[in-house]
DNA sequence: GTTTAATCTTTACACTGACAAGATTATAGT
DNA sequence: ACTATAATCTTGTCAGTGTAAAGATTAAAC
């Protein structure tokens, strides 16, 4: 009669933790975040996560993984809205920031050097993922070749294209970190929009070098 | 004999407390920082911290609020040594940079809305001083008056003025966080440094206005 | 069909934050 | 000066945690 007899071996334990601890992160926060928890979630015992993940640092950097890849995703999509170019980059900064809204907890820890396995392929993966679609981002605003993520290392190599990157990434990143944290000083919704509407607009320009024609 | 009776009352254990909290955060980091392990450090037993903190997110308060005023001065210092106003933003860059990696654990608590108690007037204080240097920053790169702590609502009211501010505070804010949590990827230590200079210097070309000269 | 390895449970330990009740001392009021 | 009161600190307790070790059960390999 019933569903699933309590079976002495799971099964598919890997993946019910991770939508286990995908949940807590998102209902309790990370303060609420246990092992134990997850492990009550998924109806295994307390023990049982450990041999799927070592420790917590790697049930992490796993979960982690799957924020950086829901990131990538937000990116896609905004980008995707995006009508031509100068729409482009504000549709970036509004998707990266909306997703650590949307996902508080899972921005945290994506960003949290000291408690994720940095030694994990499948997060440097995801991380790198994300991180390509940014670069492609300022790559089009520059009217250059995008690329892969099996490039990103070369593409990074040249200095302009990096100084490029790191101005957009930096506010992209900044934006949504100290909105995410409430650093900015309060102000009226419409007012905000106006605003950062106005510095991705202006942002955007410099690195479109159209704005400097001569400064290079 | 003893310099010092183990009286039953301490005498400053709110300041101890504080000067032990400052040290495990900077010894054991986020991790190992415990209210009892202070609380051990300080000479007194596991519950004397909650008179004097409430729980755990008072104290992490107490010492965010150090953080902030410890990364005020960081940056006082930092612009202090620049010679002229092209050299200050990057040197602001830099000092804030600077501070997040000698403090790494203190930057990552500072910046966790989480885990701090916001209605502290202590951390907001100290949030504002620092957010309030920062702003003049940009007001001196746009040749404008500067302001006091107290002004700080006021001035963000103006638009264009709170939009340089965005663009300058997530560009340092968003480099010094990506940078300590190792989201770049790994380049040269000169790489690294002619990066940055440049970024911040076309940055700064952009929020003084002279390099777009009709743009508003 | 037996051995081996993987998966999961149980038990145990040292540690944590929070709470309550008691001990000690400073402070204020008279 | 004496007492009442409040502040400060300790002790003891509780449920909860991560990690480790050892045992139970089942899958997989040979």
């Amino acid at each position: 009669m019933q569903a699933k007899k309590a079976a002495y071996h799971h099964g598919s334990l890997k993946k019910s933790l991770l939508a286990a601890g995908d949940l807590v992160l998102m209902e309790k926060g990370f303060k609420g975040f246990t092992f134990r928890e997850c492990a009550r979630r998924a109806g295994v015992s307390h023990a049982a996560p450990k041999h799927h993940f070592g420790d917590v640092t790697g049930f992490l950097s796993a979960l982690a993984a799957i924020g950086f890849d829901r990131l990538t995703e937000a990116l896609i999509a905004g980008i995707r809205k995006a009508k031509d170019l100068d729409e482009e980059f504000l549709a970036t900064t509004r998707a990266y920031s909306k997703f650590a809204e949307d996902y508080p907890e899972h921005f945290r820890i994506m960003f949290r050097d000291d408690l994720l396995a940095t030694e994990s392929v499948e997060l440097g993966l995801a991380a790198r993922r994300t991180l390509t679609e940014l670069t492609n981002v300022i790559l089009r605003q520059r009217g250059e070749r995008e690329i892969s993520v099996g490039e990103l290392n070369d593409c990074t190599k040249a200095e302009d294209v990096l100084g490029d990157i790191v101005l957009g990434w930096c506010h992209i990143h900044g934006f949504a970190h100290l909105k995410l944290e409430h650093q900015f000083p309060v102000v009226s919704k419409s007012m905000e929009k106006r605003v950062i509407k106005a510095s991705s607009a202006r942002l955007a320009q410099l690195i479109r070098r159209d704005a400097i024609p001569n400064l290079r």
